[in-house]
DNA sequence: ATAATATATGCATAGATGTGCATTATTACA
DNA sequence: TGTAATAATGCACATCTATGCATATATTAT
């Protein structure tokens, strides 16, 4: 149930959105080896650093720091169990950071930009 | 009105989603000054490149470069009038790109991940 | 304890990219 | 026509980043 909010002024969008938006997030979301790997988490499910890597031209060390770096931005969740470490997608933390991002471009633009500004 | 559609292997679903993939999309939105130039236009509306350097410390060909490369991923429309190029975000692509890829990436770990992977 | 396995880290390198300056191209104006 | 203004392009440079090798660390197995 949502309470009712007084509406938002423009300035507070742009800021709210300017805050909201994560470089390191989309840059890690910008390198194709690393959608190679979110693919292969979604084809195989929970998997460890030497399973991902059999199917990729890289280094151990390459996919190990790539990895990091996607759980590091909230992309996956990372569980150490005896000598293997397990990574998975974390579909909560990493939709909802599209998802809250994408809100935040729409209700930017639908305050800002007249609609029809590209169209004629 | 949506029709009936059979149901997607997840194989058709993860082939959807790498095509679906756009890195130089992602490349373009992962620095932050291409986002100050957004908020700047969500802010200002369609602007020339001129009026968008004043207020930035780069240098206008820097900038020129940037909003180029924004046009070419759909992010924004450019319409040259005398002897100015006027920029605008060309939000309904923009927005599409950026909803295209969220319904995928949902529909992938719906379809391929257990949704209490990293929970527990 | 020693060897083997899995991962992380230090380091060097190649390639990509952001940046600024100088120049060119195009259009407007005096 | 010449000058000013706007944007694009060529070029050099600095920084960032992906990569691979060698090594270190940690854990398991013998």
């Amino acid at each position: 149930m949502k309470i009712q909010t007084r509406i938002k002024t423009r300035d507070e969008v742009l800021k709210e959105f300017a805050e909201a938006y994560d470089a390191r997030f989309f840059k890690t979301l910008a390198e194709p080896v690393r959608i190679q790997i979110l693919s292969y988490l979604m084809l195989n499910g929970r998997s460890d650093i030497g399973s991902i890597t059999e199917n990729m031209p890289q280094d151990r060390s390459v996919v190990s720091r790539h990895l990091n770096q996607m759980h590091a931005v909230g992309m996956l969740c990372c569980e150490k169990k005896t000598r293997h470490v397990y990574y998975a997608i974390n579909a909560q933390s990493f939709v909802d950071k599209l998802e809250r991002f994408l809100t935040l471009i729409k209700e930017s633009i639908s305050v800002c930009c007249p609609p029809d500004c590209c169209s004629k």
